[in-house]
DNA sequence: GCCAACGTTGGC
DNA sequence: GCCAACGTTGGC
């Protein structure tokens, strides 16, 4: 597999880096966009990086690290009448959606917020500050994530 | 809360 | 298959 490392979006209001902290593991549930669940589907292996990243927050920014957990299985939220990812055309015997856990590893004795990203050279190139770039589950390339975590008090 | 940039839906 | 209308994301 190519890609090792990634960036998956939460908002923090509704679960942060605290909050999985806490968990210690989460299912990465309600992704609705199909390239963030290709993504996850295809792409992810277990023991993979994650930058957890806040997004709609003061500030937005990469909050901590976290690792994918577990292999993809069908999302659980899409068969579910009352939650808010309900979504009647996944079945589930062919589920449309698709979701994997995500574990806590650290988080960031210094948050590094989308200001500070965009400071930072040698990041040319990353999806995350692509002009209008909304996908919540991405891959990172080695190279920005090592420019991102080193030299670093994080 | 605004709104630009995307993604999806559905009429034709 | 086009594209207008609509819904969502997410920075600000």
């Amino acid at each position: 597999m190519p890609t090792k490392f990634w960036l998956m979006k939460s908002e923090p209001d509704v679960y942060s880096i605290d909050d999985l902290a806490r968990d210690g593991k989460t299912m990465w549930d309600g992704v609705r966009n199909y390239q963030a669940r290709n993504f996850m589907r295809d792409q992810m292996q277990v023991g993979d990086s994650v930058f957890f990243y806040h997004s709609n927050a003061e500030p937005s920014g990469i909050a901590g690290i976290a690792k994918v957990a577990s292999k993809a299985y069908a999302d659980p939220t899409a068969f579910d009448k009352k939650d808010v990812h309900f979504d009647p055309k996944s079945k589930k015997e062919e589920p449309t959606w698709f979701l994997v856990d995500v574990a806590f590893v650290k988080k960031f004795k210094n948050f590094l917020s989308l200001d500070d990203i965009k400071k930072t050279e040698g990041l040319e190139g990353m999806l995350l500050l692509q002009k209008g770039s909304r996908l919540s589950v991405q891959p990172v390339a080695e190279r920005h994530w090592k420019v991102l975590t080193q030299g670093r008090r994080l």
